[in-house]
DNA sequence: GTGACTATGG
DNA sequence: CCATAGTCAC
């Protein structure tokens, strides 16, 4: 069973992209963030005649996520809200949408916020939903894949360089201590499973020849809870689509579990 | 000899299609309006590698004309002002070039305005525009191709529904007469000297399936004075490029002189 | 409908 | 550098 991760920056701008990408892989479950399109307006069809359902959570201009399944799913649920409405005015940006693969096994699906600037509003946005990302983890029960655009290279070697990082948002202390909370919930992060190596990232700046020269930063992830951690078979990032013309700034990262 | 006209709506969109419509035809010299570049940005380096030189009069956004040409040129100029100083304030809007083809032969290419709504602003200096072309013309000597996006419809057969055309705007008395004033000076309609045929039409709206409908407007032209008309061998509209995706609202219109 | 502009977000 | 929105022009 394979599970993929991708940031395709507009779904309906990276509709061949992706397709192409789903038609090559076969992926079992893609989760999509950053669709940045209204759910009447997802572009469905293009998954339905591949044999893929579609559950999305979308806005307009920003934001979004969505799951394709080759399954139809159940208990698909978006935002915080269904399980903590204390927290639902951080459902105002489409953020999350999450699953039941089955009996004992979710799947949610993040597009954690970008952060903006330092210490900025955003930046302390990011950290709130941070927040409210640990909150709603602990109330899951049983085994958990929690996958996205985590806008946080955990560690310095999951960046190009990581010189100035007190104040570079992405690589900050409070933002890393955030992740290290929610991964001591029980996750583990599926691609330092099988490997330490540096210089592996999932997204490259389109600015100043950035994936050309490789700068830069391993921001998406897959977290799985322990008891899959045994079936998980293999996890990589696929860098094939971001050499095409017109590229999202992601690659996807695909999760072999058996 | 082929001398072509084409409103392409953005040269740097329009690029690949108008490289590969010269490449097929190989005019002598393309007529371009609508360029919407300024010059230190006109996509020169494709033309010259063809082996055409390049001589533009753009501006950001809006207008901007140019002369494509198997030969380098003398005498371009670009406006009024260098014959007709008291109506340099039409050269605002960069929408004539012109140059000498040969010591008795001079090409002028015009983008005349659209004219907007009928009696406002944008039409009467569509007509103060013609004005203005009229004495730029009947200052110039010798045999002359005066060719460009007219945005005039010469006669009812010349668009596809000419009921209301006392306000619509493109085909008006006060627009054809200020044409026909143009004419007298001694220019025949080199489209008109073979076939009187209506339907034909180098203009189709993007919008309402115009083009598919053929509901358009032949407002492309190329006027030759009475010298050349001899010589002339054809004049078609090639309505190939307008099918290909993304084109240009106009389709090319080419003459073919000995 | 298409393109270019400005602004914003990333 | 790329994508979106809103605006304007055609």
């Amino acid at each position: 069973m394979q599970i993929a991760t991708w940031n395709v920056n507009s779904i309906r701008t990276r509709l061949d992209h992706v397709c192409q990408w789903l038609d090559a892989t076969g992926v079992d479950y893609l989760c999509l963030q950053e669709t940045k399109v209204v759910d009447a307006e997802f572009p469905r069809h293009a998954f339905l005649e591949r044999g893929y359902f579609v559950y999305c959570s979308g806005q307009k201009a920003y934001n979004g996520v969505a799951i394709i399944s080759r399954q139809p799913l159940a208990a698909v649920e978006a935002g915080f809200a269904p399980h903590l409405p204390t927290q639902a005015d951080l459902d105002d940006q489409k953020r999350l949408i999450r699953a039941q693969l089955a009996p004992d096994l979710t799947l949610v699906n993040v597009y954690i916020p970008n952060g903006g600037e330092y210490a900025s509003e955003k930046y302390h946005y990011k950290l709130r939903w941070l927040v409210g990302l640990y909150n709603y983890l602990q109330q899951l029960r049983g085994e958990v894949i929690l996958c996205g655009d985590f806008n946080i290279a955990p560690e310095d070697k999951d960046l190009f360089d990581a010189s100035d990082r007190a104040t570079k948002v992405g690589a900050t202390d409070a933002e890393r201590e955030q992740l290290a909370a929610i991964r001591a919930l029980g996750f583990c992060d599926a691609f330092r499973h099988f490997t330490d190596a540096a210089g592996h990232y999932s997204w490259w700046d389109y600015r100043a020849g950035a994936f050309r020269r490789n700068h830069g930063w391993r921001i998406d992830h897959l977290y799985i809870t322990t008891g899959l951690k045994q079936r998980a078979q293999a996890c990589r990032i696929d860098v094939a689509p971001r050499r095409l013309p017109k590229p999202s700034d992601h690659a996807p990262v695909i999760l072999t579990i058996e």
